[in-house]
DNA sequence: CTGAAAGCGCTTACAG
DNA sequence: CTGAAAGCGCTTACAG
């Protein structure tokens, strides 16, 4: 199928209004210097030619498309899903249209998609990008001047040109292993994320400043962050170590993994044992026992950020080079003591 | 932040090379013509220079800019997150970058971000359109002769025009009925979907197939497409509606908000009520029960799905009219007679 | 307040 | 095999 082989152009429009194409490029662009009668006739040659502003066109003689550019690690986590959703409405709202790109933790599909980007001049990119990513994507961006966030999680160290916007990770991890310590619990263990993460590791601090009230070093069991890791998890720990009583995630989908995998084994949470998770994901509020877990508002973040990276491409205010977000304790049903 | 101010062109790089810029330009297109030596200078001169190819100018000659609108009505619904995830990684490996746009199930929004799209120049749309449609979106795409297909729902009929590819839903209705009533079930509700849609009515048509097996007609508790309509209606029928024996829900979100009211209100899942979902969600494997449901694979649809609108695209092969993809019942713990 | 002209960065016949 | 020229659909000073 040919698309629109015949698109008017403002000149077509133009011609259907007896005026110049500057002039109907003048009304396109409401400026005020263009009479009103004049204007609605513009207007009217518009609607009976059927013309589509062609932006990039436009584009060709400014210097931006609209367009930014957002990439994410993995859209079918929910935690992200809810990032590209609020950003995206955001970006609508000021005007921009998203072009989006799911990378699935692959670094070179990454770069593949950031110069696809490029090419296609997208004003600014908002990036959850992957872990391993050797920086050549950044690279890459860099050169052509572009201007890029790191959102909830950090890949490139440079943050004085890349700042990184996230959530206050660390504090979470505290208060989550507060909870637990002041429910009771005394031998506790961590579930989920990959080892030597800069998040992994943040998400597990707070057990650290608790060690003089454990009994022994937390154990660690690292791996996936999916449900399926978490399930897994579960089991191992209901047949080989029932000596533990507490359990902190590294997030809400591992802890639900591990939520079915405890109910299959016969095993109460919130009772037998209590568990915590991280994100407060929708579906946290509806598992049974409803999930503990510590709260990140994704939604006001996204709009929040997106909105700090129109401000530097419009208006030249420059970001902070790293921003927290508040998180908080939510206390349900998996960890009632 | 000024992006790019001096972006390297053509130009530059044929000044590096000591070449035309026509050359430069063979050589970005890969074009036989051009000598192997001339070619290996002018790429030298595009690393030296730091070139980034401009599609949008490269657009302006020819009519397609490799951009493909993608509109989801509900992006966090993760039936819908893997529709996004599958198509966009599709479209990526065809060459195509993604616009994609949530449209939240409002059709004015809808219409604009259409607009923005065509501005953009989209080569072809991929929508799942909102409900409420009154078909104006529809009407500015086809002014603009740009194909577009309507997925997993349908809300302009002229599906000549825009084609419609979904799921069995009627199938698969059928299936869970049969599975229901085969379980013993006699008393049957049907739980979430707004009403007077046409999938919401193919959800539910396989139980008037089974009407003289059952005790009286179907109840219907219809409304919201959400786990928390789901949640509420459990215990809704908890507390009213005792006689139910079997559930089949408008989707898989529903069913998990319900299994966690009757949680909640002591009534055990797949002993004293049955619940089968629909889509088969990654959540529903790891509910407790387990979440019998109708599989609908989605990411095989997706991918399928986005080759086919590309097909049209780029060779000109006009997709079917309609097309259902299978559906298949997989029984799990929650309808264990 | 409106029109004629140049130019944005490419591609595409057309010469040579 | 490579170069000079026209043109894609806009915007932007600059005249008038």
């Amino acid at each position: 199928m040919s698309k629109g082989t015949n698109r008017p152009t403002i000149i077509d429009v133009a011609k259907s209004a007896g005026v110049s194409k500057s002039t109907v490029s003048l009304v396109l662009q409401h400026s005020s210097t263009v009479k009103e009668e004049t204007r609605e006739r513009v207007q009217k040659a518009i609607e009976d030619t059927g013309y589509v502003y062609n932006r990039g066109a436009a584009n060709m003689r400014g210097n931006n498309t609209g367009l930014v550019g957002l990439i994410i690690n993995d859209l079918r986590n929910p935690y992200y899903t809810e990032l590209a959703a609020s950003t995206q409405q955001a970006f609508a709202h000021r005007g921009y249209a998203t072009v989006i790109a799911d990378t699935n933790e692959d670094p070179e599909l990454e770069r593949r998609v950031v110069n696809s980007m490029l090419e296609h001049g997208v004003d600014a990119f908002l990036m959850a990008p992957t872990h391993a990513g050797d920086g050549k994507a950044f690279d890459d961006i860099l050169r052509a001047g572009t201007p890029a966030m790191q959102v909830l999680r950090k890949s490139d160290d440079r943050i004085e040109l890349f700042p990184h916007f996230s959530m206050d990770y660390q504090h979470g991890s505290y208060l989550a292993a507060q909870h637990l310590i002041n429910n009771g619990c005394k031998k506790i263990a961590f579930v989920g994320g990959l080892a030597d993460r800069e998040i992994t590791n943040d998400r597990m601090s707070g057990l650290a400043q608790f060690v003089e009230k454990l009994e022994g070093e937390p154990s660690l069991y690292l791996g996936d962050v999916s449900r399926a890791f978490g399930y897994q998890t579960a089991i191992d720990i209901a047949k080989n170590s029932s000596e533990i009583d507490g359990i902190m995630t590294f997030n809400d989908l591992v802890a639900i993994g591990m939520m079915a995998g405890f109910a299959a084994e016969g095993i109460k949470v919130g009772q037998d044992i209590q568990i915590i998770g991280f994100d407060d994901i929708e579906e946290s509020r509806f598992t049974y026992p409803t999930l503990s877990t510590i709260h990140c508002d994704v939604a006001t973040f996204g709009k929040s950020t997106a909105d700090v990276l129109i401000d530097w491409l419009e208006n030249d205010v420059t970001p902070q080079k790293e921003k927290k977000f508040p998180v908080k304790l939510v206390a349900r049903d998996s960890s009632a003591s």
